[in-house]
DNA sequence: CGATGTCCTTGATCTACATCATCGCACCGA
DNA sequence: TCGGTGCGATGATGTAGATCAAGGACATCG
């Protein structure tokens, strides 16, 4: 297909026909699993996009043919009722992979958070690509598997959690996915509002806003500047999280 | 390994050697992703199992040395909060897999609703088998895709339904999961104690038994003899269930 | 630079469901 | 045959969090 190219030009062509072997957060990703010289297979099928906040990647119901990859920003996945009663089951951040349950069509709404940027994959050729390598394939499973493990905790959070042990659980999950990342773990960045929380924790906004106001009076945090929050004693907000 | 058998012998001796081979419940399990002839070496690492009810099969913590599959009876899964409060994240049925989010440690409690059979693999050898025979690995990672869009389902229950729309969902998904196994999907047999529903749906034993009362005054279902629900209005049943 | 809007917070009140208590019934072992 | 035990149903009461209402902090815009 592309002409081989040649002399002081062959770098800068192979990182534009293969921007992926320069992506800053490959290991994060799905990607990862691959060698260099495979990379160029996915650079051939990837669509770069960036989109603004509060922007609707895809909705509930819609034919699922796409998947992506987030490589900066905050996304997030819901459900609706019909009278409108919401329920955000996931938050994505950098590396996190949309389109994991494969079905004919797309099970939850996804929408931008922060401003984003997205790795677009048709899916009819990602699909290809897994059949092609095993590891990615494999790839995918281990973070189905996590993903499978985070809905568990997540359940238990739902139906057994108290408002003050949802919040403490939400801003400590945050914490730790920031760590995951390799980023510094304290203070954390809260992009989302609060009704976005709460539809998350199964709340409503008033109470989350007052459960904050709680865990600050007692010492637990410090609402920063910036929409940050300070995990000021980690370990008390630990014991609150499970009920101690 | 084993000696070829011939003659009379040899039928049996292969359906001795290859239980798999004759399973009825074959095509309802992970096992339906292989051809007859792979299939032993399914058989050479299975063991079979047959428990009473209310037993424990793995406990949240332990090392996840063994994957499951449940041939006949009932299993719930479920995780618990320091103080004994409990969340159960699925009931398992004929067919279903248990360990799919493979991890070291198993992340939930796996016990017995009904006396089961199972179908007990090496953790090990079964990842050898899935590095073997890619059919399997795909297989498995489908069902991971439905286990996580049920889990988004059930977040959804769990965060932001009422307690009728919550017992209402319940049934329907157990009559749903019925016909998806090929059975009849009304009436539905309940061999899940009130306090089993509770721990599922977030709620109470008296909320749920209260709920039972109200749909059945309602006329929407009937209590039969052993355990046995009669989804008499299975639309309303529906309508319940989304909050119409 | 007021006007308007959105988000967050806080207060007052309400309610769905939890909690506490009791009872009936089926099952079971002695 | 008879207590014992566990499960399910139902009634009385309590409460965590929802709902309703209002004000304050910012940002955007004519």
């Amino acid at each position: 297909m592309a002409p081989i190219s040649i002399a002081p030009s062959a770098r800068n062509g192979d990182v534009e026909n293969n921007p992926c072997s320069a992506c800053p957060v490959r290991d994060l990703t799905v990607c990862g699993a691959l060698e260099e010289t495979e990379l160029s297979k996915m650079s051939e099928i990837v669509r770069t996009r960036r989109v603004g906040a509060h922007r609707t990647i895809f909705s509930e119901g819609e034919d699922a043919d796409s998947v992506f990859n987030v490589t900066s920003g905050t996304v997030k996945l819901y459900k609706l009722l019909p009278d409108g009663r919401r329920q955000i089951t996931g938050f994505l951040f950098t590396g996190d992979y949309i389109g994991l349950s494969m079905h004919e069509r797309y099970a939850y709404t996804a929408e931008t958070v922060t401003p984003t940027s997205l790795c677009h994959f048709p899916r009819r050729q990602m699909d290809a690509l897994l059949k092609e390598f095993p590891k990615l394939q494999q790839r995918l499973f281990s973070m189905a598997s996590n993903e499978l493990e985070a809905a568990q905790d997540q359940m238990l959070l739902l139906g057994r959690k108290t408002a003050k042990e949802k919040v403490a659980s939400f801003l400590l999950g945050l914490s730790w996915r920031l760590s995951r990342r390799g980023q510094k773990e304290n203070p954390v960045p809260v992009p989302m509002s609060r009704s976005d929380i709460a539809d998350y924790l199964g709340l409503t906004t008033e109470t989350v806003s007052r459960t904050f106001t709680a865990l600050k009076s007692q010492g637990v945090i410090r609402l920063l500047e910036g929409n940050k929050v300070d995990l000021v004693d980690c370990r008390r907000l630990e014991d609150v999280a499970e009920g101690g």
